[in-house]
DNA sequence: AGCCAGGACTAAT
DNA sequence: ATTAGTCATGGC
């Protein structure tokens, strides 16, 4: 099937899933592969739009929400500040969206990011997801991919059996994350309806989630374009070029220029400069 | 061998 | 209120 896409809204299927938001995706021969709760997508994007083969009937409403894709970048863009290295971000980044993703899934997913590499967050993913996942079955290639476990499945299971998919000290956070989901104690939907600071304050309650993995589970998640991870990619892009001269900026600082400086719309500029900057580094990244 | 990777927590100042 | 040490693991 394809999705049709108009050509004067840009979208980058390529930078959308592969820019450190979701780490259940991998490329292969030119179509994307993963799932999206129980429904698994093969993804290629062509010069008409987007075709897609899905392992269950009338997921377009899915695909059209995960991607963004009822959203114009345009409206967007608009609120962001006008400088010149953030231009240079976004054009270089034409088509990058903020995904929709599972607040589940997501937070699964940051938890398991701390001190990692993204390759080696999708290995862990992916063990996770073929240990304990469903298979699932894309009859047009008939191939197999596996869903990412529910919460209460990985409640069910011991903190040992978590560690041998090489996740090390995050697998107590895990466990821990999937019991409160599971059982309601943390209802990650009604967060939607909440200010950013009081859905964040629920987050970084749990043991193994601070400030910025609520804040990528609020933004990549839960709607919240005013969360503002600030990762060690992104206290290099602030420190080296939006505050040069200020030595000595603690994490605290660093947040609140990022949090007041970058807006309402913090979160999908961080994006861009995040993806910019682990893409080019910031060795030449002069702010002219 | 040492350092870093989309951090967070605890204990010691 | 800030800072160092610790927590696993893999890649270079």
């Amino acid at each position: 099937v394809i999705l049709p896409l108009k050509p004067s809204v840009p979208f980058s299927l390529d930078l959308s899933l592969n820019s450190g938001q979701a780490f259940s995706w991998s490329k292969r021969e030119g179509v994307w592969w993963g799932a999206i709760r129980n429904v698994a997508f093969a993804l290629k994007q062509r010069p008409e739009g987007l075709e897609y083969w899905a392992s269950t009937p009338n997921v377009k409403p899915i695909l059209v929400n995960y991607l963004a894709l009822d959203e114009d970048p345009a409206d967007i863009l608009r609120h962001f500040p006008t400088d010149p290295f953030l231009s240079r971000c976004v054009q270089a980044n034409r088509g990058l969206r903020i995904l929709r993703q599972d607040p589940w899934e997501c937070l699964a997913g940051f938890i398991l990011s701390s001190c990692k590499q993204i390759t080696h967050i999708q290995a862990i993913w992916k063990k996770v997801s073929e240990n304990w996942g469903k298979p699932l079955t894309v009859k047009a290639h008939h191939a197999t991919i596996y869903s990412f476990p529910e919460s209460a499945v990985i409640a069910r299971l011991e903190e040992s059996q978590l560690r041998k998919c090489g996740m090390g000290f995050r697998a107590p956070y895990l466990l821990n994350a999937a019991k409160h989901v599971s059982t309601g104690a943390l209802h990650l939907e009604n967060l939607r309806s909440l200010p950013t600071v009081d859905a964040r304050a629920q987050l970084t309650a749990l043991n193994g989630v601070g400030r910025k993995i609520a804040d990528c589970v609020l933004l990549f998640s839960l709607d919240k374009m005013d969360a503002f991870p600030i990762d060690t990619w992104i206290s290099k892009v602030i420190r080296k070029i939006y505050l040069p001269k200020k030595r000595k900026m603690n994490a605290k600082q660093i947040q609140q220029f990022a949090d007041t400086y970058f807006g309402k719309y913090g979160g999908y500029a961080q994006q861009y400069l995040f993806h910019y900057a682990r893409m080019n580094g910031l060795n030449d990244a002069i702010l002219d």
